[in-house]
DNA sequence: TTATTTTGTTAGACACGTCTAACTTTATAC
DNA sequence: GTATAAAGTTAGACGTGTCTAACAAAATAA
């Protein structure tokens, strides 16, 4: 069994590769916000584990078996942070923290049960796909709504930043997933969007959030 | 804030001294599965803290914060196990290891949350007090079973031990909170009753059960 | 292509929570 | 009321995960 902190490693690994396809000790210590000589000897450690494959100087890489032990934590952070939100009435912006501790719980009935009475999502609250039983990820492709022409309508899937910050101020103009929204002009300066969604006819976008939502064809 | 292991030391303290009245070093190693020095230095940490009173070679005290703590993750402990068993469909004999791991949780609204969507309970499943948000516990007064006469007719109010083999031995006698029990013979050599409840009319309760089940006046 | 900056590693320290071995105090038994 | 047993403490070690200081390698800029 993995440590709580081993854990933490493991995710961020994994999440940071998906991210950016290369990782560094240096994106791993300031993401984990652990020094560099700390994350060091942690990456030999999970190596003599088979978990990551560590070569001084070189690129950080999980093994398929990192890689896979790496995904049912955040199977068990996304499961999480779906029955939060679906069976427990919290907001998509209050879940991240609750699920980064419930996430190390280990008890296998307690994911399946939730797993359950979710009715075996898909996704998590941001859109984010929910790996399987075995570590297995359906990463669905979607768009970035900044690339989107004027005329289409799309649905919102993700949102590509999940902090509270970012949430909230989608929450206050009324964006969420499932959302229709079309797209009447498209600013070539500076990328901002004029569109529709719901009662909402004529709202703005910027493009830095037109370019944290992820859509597919309405 | 306490760390994980604090916190099992205080919550270990404070069932020891209810079930006890005076709690020793050696109690609280053989509850926690930890040698005595291991105890002894983690005493004077928490005395540090002003949680525990210690003093060489006499009995542990928590202190009035330390109750209050202890009380805190006790709370959150049972507002747990009832989470499990109402909202989530787990057994009560299932729940214990997973509580045991979501109380050390540090999220206020999550057991906040749970708390409302229980309706505020005052119990656990197996019938103890839920501390409330100040660490105050209401404790009623029940009666042992075995202390009960022929003829009496009881509520199932609580279990005394809750270990898992102790609450599938009653599942498979269909014995639950809440169920009236009617005395109808108890044999004066081992303390073995004779009771009926609901289908069942021919029943036996032997002295070590009928020990470990609080009742009150049906 | 050399100098400088950034990134990464090694070495050594430290806090936490654990242990064993050895010793002391208190309780129990005869 | 001493001898033995049980309980408790002290001392010192160890594994985990963290740090800082110093050095080494790689990347970047002049």
């Amino acid at each position: 069994m993995n440590s709580y902190t081993e854990e933490n490693y493991l995710k961020a690994l994994y999440t940071l590769g998906n991210e950016r396809g290369e990782v560094n000790v240096n994106d791993l210590s300031r993401k984990l916000e652990i020094k560099m000589p700390t994350v060091t000897s942690m990456m030999k450690k999970l190596a003599a584990k088979k978990l990551v494959y560590y070569e001084s100087y070189k690129p950080l890489k999980l093994t398929e078996k990192g890689k896979r032990e790496a995904a049912l934590i955040i199977r068990k952070h996304r499961l999480t942070e779906m029955f939060l939100v679906e069976n427990m009435g919290f907001g998509w912006e209050e879940v991240h923290p609750i699920a980064e501790q419930v996430e190390h719980i280990q008890s296998a009935a307690f994911f399946d049960k939730m797993d359950q009475l979710l009715g075996y999502p898909k996704v998590d609250p941001h859109g984010s796909p929910i790996p399987d039983r075995n570590g297995k990820v359906i990463w669905k492709e979607y768009q970035k709504l900044s690339s989107c022409k004027v005329g289409e309508t799309v649905r919102l899937a993700a949102v590509i930043n999940t902090s509270e910050d970012f949430l909230r101020f989608l929450n206050s103009r009324e964006i969420h997933l499932g959302l229709k929204v079309k797209i009447k002009a498209i600013e070539q300066f500076d990328g901002t969007m004029k569109v529709s969604y719901a009662k909402r006819t004529d709202e703005t976008i910027s493009h830095v959030v037109s370019e944290r939502l992820l859509v597919e064809k309405a």
